[in-house]
DNA sequence: CTATTAAAAGTCATCAGATGATTTGATGAC
DNA sequence: GTCATCAAATCATCTGATGACTTTTAATAG
């Protein structure tokens, strides 16, 4: 019975390692064993255990410290949580991404400031239509319209997420979804720009989730087929 | 003037690897250099360069293949956005979790299942008080009730950002502010849970809401400090 | 000429040994 | 007790060699 996890030593030598971290082992703060140990613990050469340990450095689990030793950072690979968002369908995804929207909106409303909307309002005229310089494009200057609703909330955090999701999505649509999805008008976008400057945050709201809404609906009829 | 980038070859080199992938030189999909290429290019042995090539594979930009060569993967860094979150300030992660939790509602409200109601009945029953195995276990039990909210929601993106979340707040929670926050009320996650049940949306959404505002008013207080 | 097979070249994977750079703790002088 | 010095421990880096796997090329049979 050949298991097909065909894998390399070094990617074996690292799932070792990262086991003693997250057993509890080799505790946060602590300094792991050093390479010679490993070399007999592992039963590899040096030069594997050190692609192991330098894999786990840039996941961010250990530091190396030459001439003290290598010392556990954190026990738990913080990039797996977003692999694991990365795996959710992407219809959820998107979702998540259009909630953010929503509430995004609802901060923007209370706490625009005149720039917003000044940029804003340059980003809805520059849109334009899928006619001027293509669909990529068109694409292109939507996003960057809603990134900007999204960064009229004041919230960093939202921003980053909201990227996230973004590069995320806009890497399968690319792939697989082309042009069948409805594109909002852009009465709708006005709407928006309006309800956030009119200062009323359930009007923000409901005016990026109204426009959303259709979007989700298309969405789940093309991924039921 | 020696300035501080106090960095040793594996990483520079690496550095060197992932900008030649950033502009785009080293298409996604194509076959980057040799080692003995890589060797030349970098001015750093063979060991230096594969501890180099390793960290980026572990960063998911490049795929080795034993025999045929290495690939590039993706252009950018997907943990690079992951740290840029972490990075953003407490009061906005704190809010766009927060916020992630009002919408999570209305959507568990439109969607949740019988048994999503009997998790979140059983978990505000196990919630208790602060007494009860004091306040770390408390706080774990608060996070289960939410994270239950979550769940019933039906998307699993929205878990997992979640999730994220709440790991980056509590490490900086635990070690920074020690029971200053507000404990909302058994009533108040009480409502919560009818609200979802009732199927309101907006009623779900505001119980969420309400119970969240005082809390994020209390931390702006204690930020400002 | 085509298809199959075999050989060869190219590439990453792994091992072994040696030397340098840095940190850390001990030793000893004052 | 404080400080300088030294030695041990540890990671960083280089060099050379061999194996495993893939891809390409060449040879061969039909």
């Amino acid at each position: 019975m050949k298991q097909a996890i065909r894998t390399n030593l070094t990617e074996s030598a690292a799932t070792s390692l990262r086991s003693e971290i997250a057993a509890g082992r080799w505790p946060v703060g602590e300094r792991i064993p050093n390479e010679a140990t490993l070399v007999e613990m592992l039963g590899v050469s040096r030069g594997t255990v050190r692609e192991a340990v330098r894999a786990l450095v840039s996941q961010g689990l250990l530091e190396t410290r030459q001439g003290s030793g290598t010392y556990v950072l954190a026990t738990a690979d913080p990039a797996a949580a977003l692999d694991r968002v990365r795996q959710t369908c992407l219809r959820d995804q998107w979702e998540a991404r259009a909630l953010l929207d929503v509430e995004a909106a609802r901060l923007a409303a209370l706490r625009h400031t005149p720039a917003d909307i000044a940029t804003l309002r340059r980003l809805l005229l520059e849109r334009g239509t899928v006619a001027d310089g293509g669909r990529q494009a068109f694409i292109r200057r939507d996003l960057a319209f809603h990134r900007a609703v999204v960064g009229a909330s004041g919230n960093q955090a939202m921003v980053e997420i909201y990227d996230f999701f973004t590069a995320a999505i806009t890497d399968v649509i690319g792939s697989t979804l082309q042009g069948d999805l409805p594109e909002p008008s852009d009465q709708a976008h006005a709407e928006i720009v309006e309800a956030v400057a009119s200062g009323d945050p359930d009007r923000a709201a409901a005016s990026v989730r109204a426009f959303m809404t259709p979007v989700l609906l298309q969405l789940d009829r093309l991924l039921s087929k």
